[in-house]
DNA sequence: CATGAATGAGCCTTCATTCAT
DNA sequence: AATGAATGAAGGCTCATTCAT
């Protein structure tokens, strides 16, 4: 109902989302967040506990906007090789797009509490959703310490894509996404 | 010959290693790895230009030290599935001890152009390192996508058991290693 | 409007202008300036960039009521003479006053491009002001060589007396004074 | 006759002038100058109690050298006008050369006491000396007022001079200071 | 609900100076 | 005589956070 503070809010943790993916965590402070949405200082501390709540709202949103997009794919269906190829792409846009947000959160698991529990409800999740996936292919079970892997495969190399590692690795990203792309595929055969 | 320094310089990049790897880098200050060596803070300065400077030189020992531990698995040879263990066991203890180092550097990496330089630098090092591993095997080339994302998968999933993430994955330790083992197997063979 | 920003504004400028003036530039710092004020350190910051920026806006209010007090005398007329002896008795009294903060100045203009920049353009100002006045005068132009000459050694002579150089040099402070009203005077006629 | 330390002290002096000369009191350190002068930091304090101490030392000897000169130029003798031109022609080289010692002269005779003291001597004697010359000159006496008025313009306009002031005011100079030796030759006849 | 203004704590860095050799 | 190494004290500046309106 009370619309006008969603709104400020909805602006507060778009704003604290640009402004982390783009300095980090340690970068930005919370006077220059609240500015940057079109408040004062003070407004920031109506609507979020601390500089770390509004992070944690801004992964959550983050995450959820994730979710939509991959859930998405699988709805829509396809062979095995046509989800992993959608899926991929779809993970290495979201890294692309919020690099400097994912380094931020590795800093916060590493010294937050909260920030680490919601990250690892998170995980599991995403391990839940891949078994979920494989079942609605029909396809039969994998050792979930495979999942896991491949999760951190696929993480890890469309961050170092995101990064711009290839470049410096001689690595050229076409073959690099390729051999993700199989890793996929295979996992859900 | 001018061991005094030199002594000093140890340790307080030791003590530096010690306190990023403890609080993160954001969570030390120089003063504190001053005082933590033995000295007081304009010592420090004397030593290092600045902060990033510290960090860097921890940086490099580690990096080094890493190096020695896997060029002298290697030195002592034995099969593939036998030196596949012992790398991914090596690279595992390294990530445990040094958890809270490599989470810094992920910081810095993203904010500071120097220390991006040297992490590229040195992971073309670990590239080389793997085709030259396999040269010395007698064993055929690979393309070095695989290359790239094999070290990928065995970082980030040593980094993963390092930080306890598989127990909140319901997923135990010894079945993710066992994959990781055996992807490291066969890039070897 | 927001007088309640102006005045703290104001009080700063205040206690940095006393402070500079008692202590010279490199003898204050900004933390104590704030406390002087009646603030926290870090309220002088909200307020200026920086010490240099205090400083700087200290030496324009200064100067502002410098010359607020030259034209006021300027405009109430009289003889030559008159005006001779009442300017020259304002800028002793201003010199007397401020003569800490004209050390710092000094150090500044030496030091600092910025305060360079405005100190210049605060000189140009008097000799087009000089000259104003004695067109006000109906006398007869001057070449600007005398006027800047004549500058120079009023605020030279003020300064030297300001800081109690005459009792040193064995010269009474009446006789210098009316040396340098009698050069005023001869450049007003 | 302990020679050798003489020679350190002379290096050490020279080194310091030439840094105040540069960066000002406050813009050097006393590590730099030892540095600068070939020896270690603590070498600086084997020969001079503290900063302030080498400044003093460096002024003095900048006195002395100015001193000799002029003194030279009064033995040689010539008519006044003659006199005033190469006493303002050497007073303005000298400014031009020692323009920043000058700057940080001033800071240390407003926040030294020993400094201030040997200042002001210096300062007397330059008062006598010009009334020596014009004795030697069989001139008629003047009252010292004038003599310290004239003293006042010659430094402050070289200062200006130094400075490049003269270009930010709009003012050649050439007749600058065609104005201070009018200035000087009229005290001399 | 929003805010203008203010802040204590603290971090990075420098400097004049000392001492054991 | 000279020095390499070290340092306590302090200064400039920032940041997450609060409070009266």
């Amino acid at each position: 109902m009370s619309t006008r503070t969603d709104h400020t809010r909805d602006r507060l943790v778009a704003a604290a989302a640009k402004a982390f993916n783009r300095a980090g965590y340690h970068g930005t402070d919370s006077n220059r967040i609240a500015r940057a949405a079109g408040y004062a200082p003070a407004t920031f501390y109506k609507h979020f506990a601390d500089k770390r709540a509004i992070f944690l709202a801004a992964y959550e949103r983050w995450v959820a906007s994730e979710w939509g997009a991959v859930e998405d794919v699988v709805a829509r269906g396809g062979s095995p090789a046509n989800l992993a190829a959608r899926i991929v792409e779809l993970v290495l846009e979201h890294h692309r797009r919020w690099r400097g947000l994912r380094t931020s959160l590795l800093v916060l698991v590493a010294s937050d509490a909260a920030v680490r529990r919601f990250y690892r409800a998170e995980r599991r999740r995403q391990l839940r959703m891949l078994a979920d996936l494989r079942a609605r292919l029909g396809v039969k079970r994998r050792p979930p310490a495979e999942d896991a892997v491949l999760l951190f495969t696929l993480e890890r190399t469309c961050d170092a894509i995101a990064n711009g590692e290839p470049k410096d690795l001689g690595v050229a990203v076409g073959p690099l996404l390729e051999v993700v792309r199989a890793r996929v595929r295979a996992q859900l055969e």
